[in-house]
DNA sequence: TACATTTGGTTGACATTATCAATCAAAATC
DNA sequence: GATTTTGATTGATAATGTCAACCAAATGTA
């Protein structure tokens, strides 16, 4: 099996197994809803520009998917002190809530993805994985 | 950092210098049209459902790419023998220069991204993206 | 200070990718 | 021969991604 097919199937099957497991949700919330909660949580005096950087998406997209997270409660926008066009991101107790789920079911794949691989393994796939993605940019 | 960043950040910076090569080609096609190309290429006496279970997609998207091809003239039909309900999909000249073109694109990629790294380390990889994948079905 | 440029956010329009359900005919099973 | 399964097709719709235009605040500069 070559490089291209291996990093496809892989990532295809883990992408496969998170949606199975955010199904069970039964949230109304897609993946990529899930997945701007949490980098909202991860990143310090989130905005939207942040945010669309961090996950390379187009800022119309992510804009909506903001939208959508205050419309459902899950994140408030606050203020920003330092520049008055843009607002801090934030999440609500539910926002928190859906989150944990969220990071549960990814945990979960990924603890079932590496049963019985001996830890020092993973850690050079993951040197690797930097090694290569600096190659490309 | 985290194997799922680390996996995640990877395939999409690959995916992206990709579909930046692709749009090079000015072709009308996708990268879905052009990955398809690809798999009908490879696969023995391929059809509409050996595509669509080859790249786990849903037989109403791969069907609807296949139309596209086939009116694009990069793909053509012809009666399978062995089961009157199916077609052997195979490709034209036309669509085998737009393979080839796409093929260029993806080993530059790849290349690119595994400047100066040794060989034996990324037959691990292969190896251990492997291993992650069967433990995941 | 005044003006031009850049940046962050918002919206509209649209393309691409993905999913589900229904239908039909041929094949396979019983 | 009747029933079930399989392969293809279509309609409808959701999810994701892209591009361009626009506005207001911030920044850079004359």
């Amino acid at each position: 099996m070559e490089l291209n097919e291996a990093l496809f199937s892989l990532f295809r099957t883990v992408r496969t197994n998170i949606i199975e497991g955010v199904k069970q949700l039964d949230s109304d919330l897609s993946p990529m809803h899930l997945k701007s909660l949490k980098v909202i949580s991860k990143i310090e005096d989130c905005t939207g520009q942040k945010l669309a950087t961090f996950m390379s998406r187009d800022k119309a997209q992510i804009n909506r998917l903001i939208k959508e997270l205050v419309n459902q409660q899950l994140v408030v926008k606050t203020s920003n002190k330092n520049d008055g066009r843009s607002q801090i991101l934030s999440l609500t107790g539910q926002g928190k809530t859906y989150l944990d789920k969220f990071n549960t079911i990814e945990k979960q794949v990924f603890d079932t993805m590496l049963k019985d691989i001996e830890p020092q393994k993973v850690e050079f796939f993951i040197q690797l994985a930097k090694e290569f993605k600096s190659n490309l940019q």
